[in-house]
DNA sequence: TCTGGGGTCCTAGGACCC
DNA sequence: TCTGGGGTCCTAGGACCC
């Protein structure tokens, strides 16, 4: 941790506008300027909306059929979420980034700190014109950049810049006005529960933030919101992860597109969902030591009883293997399953993940490990290069008749030729 | 009828030990 | 037979993020 207050530290975050939308956007002209949305898995909620789509009033997470109508009435475009296009353009973006500072976190699939201390206090916003401009050239997807002395703060010269013109923003000067402006529940770090606590006590922008005292913070919040209230001042308190961190958690799960009544239909799910996980950790050369299964019905249904309930499976030796995993999941599944319940979600969590590369002590591991090392190397390369699931287990069921819904696909996928955008079709 | 998914970190409290 | 308190480790649950 780095307690520096130097005024010559620049960080940039640099935000994709409306990233979801604008992917969409990118292969479809006749929407620029229209009303577009993008749902969540399962068509459920809204996350990602267009300008136009926050002009009509169409809340950021709300559920799409409360939300129908508005969409019938003004003619809003609805898309299914398209994580393999996401990904891929949120690579290409990455990229371009890369090419403006050596030193760069990718924050998540839309956003990247940038540290931009090597430039100069009257060029920082020409250069982030630059930035935002090369990545509009070449990749095509419209940005949001703040500078500020700190992490914190240049999420609010982010946020400022969304409403500006030039979508640029240095924060360096008159902080303090800005701040004024600022409302408590759009700081960085500030979510629901602390920023009723903040409110209860007066604190409704970032200026009074800034100026509580740091024993009231400390004695009232955590360490967390005792850093929040440092980087408000220009206290650097949390640094740039510019190593690229492998992950300590795999969570795979996805809600039904109908209620799932048999343990039947659940194992089906509980073993495609490991099969994509053990996939995950493996393109990472990890393994995992503990696997979680849960199932629950659905916690709005007001006419049915409740239930939610997981199981932790503790693991003898690490592993990655898919075959291994499914069992231990199935028999987690066959405990917690309960008869009589309209589930509407199922998963799996592996955790204490490890780098493959640490043995464990245990003697017949290295011969077995090698022997499941390469029929799960022919497994994924067979699936990379066939597609998906085209080796699978039988167990995971092929007809799937629990699969979500995804009525809205824009079905592109920039990484594969046979979902390529056609520009005349025959 | 229809309400996402995948992460990280912190803390309180229980279990255990001496 | 009676009975203390402090330290550590682990985990579940909560809060936050996008």
């Amino acid at each position: 941790m780095s307690f520096i207050n130097n005024s010559k530290n620049k960080v940039a975050l640099i935000d994709c506008n409306s990233f979801y939308v604008s992917c969409e956007r990118l292969f479809n002209p006749k929407i620029q300027n229209t009303p577009v949305v993008v749902l969540s898995n399962n068509d459920g909620c809204v996350i990602s909306r267009s300008v136009e789509a926050k002009k009509i009033g169409i809340k950021m997470g709300e559920p799409y059929f409360k939300v129908k109508n508005l969409v019938k009435k003004n003619n809003v475009k609805i898309f299914s979420s398209n994580y393999a296009l996401y990904g891929d353009l949120s690579r290409r973006v990455m990229k371009v980034l890369k090419g403006f500072s050596d030193k760069i976190e990718i924050y998540s699939i839309d956003e990247a700190f940038l540290d931009l201390s090597h430039i100069k206090d009257d060029q920082v916003e020409e250069y982030g014109k630059k930035i935002r401009n090369k990545v509009l050239k070449w990749i095509g997807i419209p940005t949001s950049v703040g500078i500020s002395s700190t992490k914190t703060l240049s999420k609010v010269a982010n946020h400022i810049a969304k409403k500006n013109k030039s979508g640029v923003v240095f924060l360096k000067d008159n902080i303090d006005n800005k701040l004024k402006d600022f409302d408590i529940a759009d700081v960085w770090g500030v979510g629901r529960q602390l920023s009723k606590l903040y409110k209860k006590n007066g604190i409704d922008s970032a200026y009074k933030l800034k100026n509580i005292s740091n024993t009231w913070v400390k004695k009232s919040t955590n360490v967390l919101g005792a850093k929040t209230v440092m980087e408000l001042r220009g206290v650097s308190c949390i640094d740039l992860e510019t190593k690229e961190i492998k992950r300590k958690s795999c969570c795979v799960s996805r809600s039904f597109g109908k209620k799932v009544e048999s343990l039947e239909k659940l194992r089906e799910s509980i073993t495609t969902h490991c099969l994509n996980a053990a996939e995950k950790i493996r393109i990472d050369k990890q393994t995992t030591r503990s696997i979680t299964v849960f199932i629950r019905t659905s916690p709005f249904d007001k006419n049915r009883k409740y239930y939610s309930n997981s199981v932790t499976i503790d693991l003898p030796v690490a592993t990655s293997n898919s075959l291994e995993l499914v069992k231990e999941a199935i028999n987690g599944l066959k405990k917690i399953y309960k008869y009589g319940y309209f589930y509407q979600k199922a998963g799996i969590i592996l955790s204490k993940l490890n780098e493959s590369s640490e043995k464990e002590f245990n003697l017949l591991a290295p011969i077995m490990e090698k022997k499941s090392n390469t029929l799960m190397q022919a497994i994924d390369f067979t699936n990379a290069k066939y597609g998906r699931n085209s080796i699978s287990v039988a167990q995971a069921g092929v007809k799937k008749s629990w699969k979500m819904r995804k009525e809205h696909s824009s079905n592109i996928d920039t990484a594969s030729f046979a979902y390529l955008p056609r520009v005349f079709t025959t």
